[in-house]
DNA sequence: ATTAATACTTAACATTGTTAAATTAACTAC
DNA sequence: GTAGTTAATTTAACAATGTTAAGTATTAAT
């Protein structure tokens, strides 16, 4: 029963609505386990009025991710903070297991499954910000260092420096994500992955 | 009509028979895009047929991942090979990334999709074998790099420090595999990206 | 020749994402 | 204040999916 005529302000608080909603159903159950239907019932509305606010399923995945993605980049900001650039590399990977470590199903959806590509045109997010692209925060600590001279001297594309570093990273936090549980592997503590990974990326990259 | 009984040979076979379409089919559309109809259709039987031969649709991706294991292993074997404990742990690292960037939808299945625990008991491969357990065939190559004492002083954890190496060289294909497309990133060459990960492995794991 | 078992197939189910048609409430114009 | 348009939502309906139940024909054993 549709009372009100709403104002662009009451839509996009339903859009929200239904965006958490269907992000803690995802993250709960995994992405393919929940139903539209689900998501419409948890919020009182029926599954069709989904529709109304976004073209499909698809998309409401990749609101979430955009919310997301903005959640990672504010959770890194505080670490931007960090005087000595080597240090905040250290602390920003850091912040980055942790995020993935905790909000493992937000990051699969992020970082492990090929959705349809993440193009900035039709992201929410701005790119090269400071405040929003976990990437551009990641590059410029990266670049800062470079600045200051630290890196081995052959090393001088800063992107593949970041991807590496990345990489590393994530190889640790997505193999446990998707393995942890996988028997056929005696894995080692997962601090201690995380802690070794750090230190050869550092060790690997910087010069003596 | 079914004609002929069949021996347990002959049941072998259809089961091969359906685990090879459903292969060729997931690894082309990817798992959630093929149907048990489609595959059914592939080889000549109806979608019920299937189930005579496997629980359900889970129960088939385990068999392919379980073969795929198997190949991967037969793929690194041959790198077994190398005298020079160093060399044959490069070698393999390459190897695995081959295999990986080749059948990025099988190294999807088996590796960045945390479907229901490969538990060594219902698996048909062979545990700790050098034949059969790419895991295995990576710890040896580090055990052995361990006992030629090229490894830094204070690494002692042969399985730690292999599940790095897996993690930095998962981490660039995994990551190539999933966001390759995603255009917010300007990504660097894969060959580089994998090349600078196996450089900062080494350089951060053997002493100088 | 009858029976039982095997290897299938076709029918049928419940559930899914999604679309089309109906319904209800509010606003506007007279 | 009533008629009519429009927006928000719902119920019905569709086609497709994984899976199960029921049927059918062929072989093997008695």
């Amino acid at each position: 029963m549709p009372p009100k005529l709403k104002t662009e302000i009451e839509r996009q608080q339903l859009r929200t609505l239904i965006i958490d909603a269907a992000r803690e159903l995802f993250v709960s159950k995994g992405v393919e386990a929940v139903t539209m239907r689900e998501i419409a019932k948890r919020i009182g509305y029926s599954a069709t009025s989904i529709y109304l606010h976004f073209a499909d399923k698809e998309a409401v995945l990749r609101a979430i991710c955009d919310t997301d993605f903005l959640a990672l980049a504010i959770s890194q900001k505080s670490m931007m903070q960090i005087a000595d650039p080597v240090e905040r590399m250290y602390a920003l990977g850091r912040g980055y297991a942790a995020f993935a470590l905790t909000h493992p199903n937000h990051y699969r959806l992020m970082f492990m499954t090929a959705h349809a590509p993440m193009c900035p045109t039709d992201s929410t997010l701005q790119q090269n910000s400071a405040e929003q692209d976990a990437y551009y925060q990641l590059k410029s600590v990266v670049a800062a260092v470079y600045e200051s001279g630290c890196f081995r001297p052959e090393l001088k594309d800063v992107d593949l420096i970041a991807q590496t570093i990345w990489a590393g990273m994530h190889g640790v936090c997505s193999l446990q994500i998707a393995m942890a549980k996988d028997s056929w592997i005696s894995w080692s503590e997962i601090s201690s992955r995380l802690q070794l990974m750090q230190t050869v990326l550092m060790r690997g990259l910087l010069r003596e």
